[in-house]
DNA sequence: TAGTCATATGAGTAAGTGTTCATATGTTCA
DNA sequence: TGAACATATGAACACTTACTCATATGACTA
């Protein structure tokens, strides 16, 4: 605790710090920022976003495709939709998901290459 | 379990399941990626990337200008290190933390722009 | 050498997460 | 209307995670 008041008061590098902290965004974006992160940060998730950057399709393929349960994707989806991420668009009793947010195409694709680097 | 199989056999798609099916990626690099932007995915630690984006800084100062614990920071920095995204300095009893991983700083660009929409 | 400081680290813990299982909802079709 | 189907959803569970606290490590300085 006493650390931390040192911390706090005498930096060790005073100019730098208040350089940065200028530039500092508000708690709000980063929570956001971390927010998006996060749902790009699961296995899953990532593949589900990959494949609807692809093609539009129904819960039912999703799931087939990824070997998984149809209520794992379901919830999952359900996570994208509530974050705008993805879209769902109704036809009969099929529900059919894209992306609602092209934005994220382009953090899969650099992603993507990143990867393959 | 009966619509599992349902599911596996029958597509509600199968033109477009196939065509997508031929351009997934392996596993391993779904993981990778979702463990790159797991990192990202903490509002301290996208705080933290951002800030070493700007300059280099010292344990100290981070925790700081976070209002965060030393520890709390130290732990972080760890995982950031471990994943290659940050690397470390020893300067005397100074540890001066940077981005190892320039590619990072697109994707925290990205998302700030995104997120201040 | 002893004390102080910056950082690292391990254990413990409370909160969060992704899945499964069972079931509900709503649509189609015989 | 009733059966079959696609999807949604809530509870429960195992697992993970981010923090705190206490302490260790290693470097500087008086």
């Amino acid at each position: 605790m006493t650390k931390k008041d040192v911390c706090e008061i005498q930096y060790v590098n005073k100019k730098a710090v208040a350089e940065v902290r200028s530039r500092m965004l508000d708690n709000n974006t980063f929570s956001k920022m971390a927010e998006r992160f996060k749902l790009l940060g699961d296995p899953t998730r990532v593949k589900i976003l990959f494949i609807l950057s692809q093609k539009e399709l129904c819960v039912c393929d999703i799931a087939a495709l990824l070997k998984a349960s149809q209520s794992a994707i379901s919830h999952q989806l359900r996570a994208l939709r509530n974050s705008n991420l993805a879209k769902s668009r109704k036809e009969g009793k099929i529900v059919y998901y894209s992306l609602a947010d092209e934005h994220v195409i382009k953090l899969i694709d650099m992603s993507v290459k990143h990867a393959e680097e």
